[in-house]
DNA sequence: TAGGCGTGGAC
DNA sequence: TGTCCAAGCCT
C-alpha cells in the first residue's frame, strides 16, 4: 500500500475554475501579445500594480509592431514607476524582433521565445502555456513554494535549480495539452492566493488532503537563509532617483539637475554611468542628459 | 551561480 | 521603523 498520496491535480483544476481571479490577460479575447506584456510586467511585481499599466499599454500598443515604432524614451516614460525599467527596454527590443522576424506574431515555441531579450525559462513557458495552451512546466516562485510544500513536505523552496524544478513540475502535468496549461496556471494561483509565503491559508486549501507538508506536520523551513535585499542607499535606489528626474521632463536636463537627487558625488556619478551603459539614459551633443531615443 | 537590478504595500 | 515580499532575467 502506498506510503504517500499524489497531489490531487483534478481537485486543483476544479478549484482554479471556481476561484481563479478574473485578470485581464486571462480573458478569452486577450492576445498572445497581451499575455507576453503581462508576463514581463509581472516579473517581481505585484498584480495590483500591473493591471492599470497593462490596460494602458495594450490600448496604446495593441501589437508588437506598434510598440516597436515607439521611441525608447516613450516606452520608459510609459513604464512609469513599475520598477526594473530594463524590462521595458527588453520588451521593446523583443517587440521589434517579433515584428521583424515573426510577422508580428508572438512565437508559440519555447526555444524561439527564449531567444528573445528579457524572456527566460519562466516567461517562455508561461507564454507557451497561457497564450497558446501548450504543455510546458511553468516554474515561478509560487510554483516552487507549492511543490516544496505539497509534494516534498518542506516548509519552503530551497535554492532554485531550473532543471530540478522543471522536472518536479513536469511530473505533475497531465498529458493533455490544454489541461496541462491550466494546471500550470492553477499551481501559480494556489501559491498566490492560498499557499502564500507568509500565513498560508491551509484551511481554505483545495489540496489539503493530498499535501505532503500537512502529512509531515507542517515543519518549518530548514534550508539556507535567503539573502536580504537592501534598497535604501544602494545604487538601485540612486538609479531610481536619477531616472525619476528624466521621466518627469520632456527636455534634456543639465547634470546639475541630476546632482541634487543624491549627496554622495562618487556614487551618483557611478550610477549615472551605469545608466548610460545600460542604455536607460543618453547624453545629448551639448552634454545634457535624457531618456534614450528622443533627442538624437 | 551569486549578486545586481526598482518600487511600494503589508505587517 | 524595518523587514519581507511580489508571475525573473542577465552576467
Amino acid at each position: 500500500m502506498p506510503t504517500d498520496t499524489a497531489l490531487d491535480t483534478d481537485t486543483l483544476l476544479t478549484w482554479f475554475a471556481e476561484h481563479g481571479r478574473d485578470l485581464p490577460w486571462r480573458r478569452p479575447d486577450c492576445t498572445p501579445w497581451g499575455v507576453l506584456v503581462s508576463e514581463i510586467m509581472l516579473q517581481q511585481t505585484p498584480v495590483a500594480r500591473v493591471v492599470p499599466l497593462w490596460e494602458e499599454w495594450l490600448d496604446r500598443w495593441p501589437r508588437p509592431s506598434a510598440l516597436a515604432a515607439a521611441s525608447q524614451g516613450e516606452v520608459l516614460r510609459a513604464w512609469g514607476k513599475l520598477g526594473y525599467p530594463r524590462r521595458a527596454l527588453r520588451l521593446h527590443a523583443a517587440a521589434a524582433a517579433i515584428a521583424r522576424d515573426h510577422d508580428d506574431v508572438v512565437p508559440a515555441d519555447v526555444d524561439t521565445l527564449l531567444a528573445l531579450p528579457g524572456i527566460g525559462a519562466y516567461t517562455a513557458r508561461a507564454v507557451a502555456a497561457f497564450a497558446y495552451g501548450r504543455r510546458a512546466p511553468v516554474v515561478d516562485t509560487n510554483v516552487r513554494r507549492v511543490v516544496a510544500r505539497a509534494v516534498h513536505g518542506a516548509g519552503d523552496a530551497g535554492r532554485p535549480s531550473t532543471t530540478r524544478d522543471m522536472a518536479d513540475v513536469e511530473a505533475l502535468l497531465p498529458a493533455e495539452e490544454s489541461r496541462a496549461a491550466r494546471l500550470s496556471a492553477a499551481l501559480m494561483e494556489l501559491g498566490a492566493l492560498v499557499c502564500t509565503a507568509r500565513g498560508p491559508r491551509c484551511a481554505d486549501c483545495p489540496v489539503y488532503d493530498s499535501c505532503a507538508w500537512q502529512r509531515a506536520g507542517r515543519p518549518a523551513y530548514e534550508g539556507p537563509a535567503k539573502p536580504v535585499q537592501r534598497y535604501g542607499g544602494t545604487d538601485r535606489h540612486v538609479r531610481g532617483l536619477l531616472l525619476d528626474v528624466l521621466r518627469g521632463t520632456s527636455d534634456p536636463v543639465p547634470k546639475e539637475r541630476l546632482d541634487v537627487v543624491w549627496s554622495r558625488a562618487g556614487q551618483r556619478d557611478r550610477c549615472l554611468d551605469s545608466l548610460l551603459v545600460d542604455g536607460l539614459v543618453e547624453q545629448t551633443a551639448d552634454g545634457r542628459f535624457a531618456l534614450p531615443g528622443e533627442h538624437r
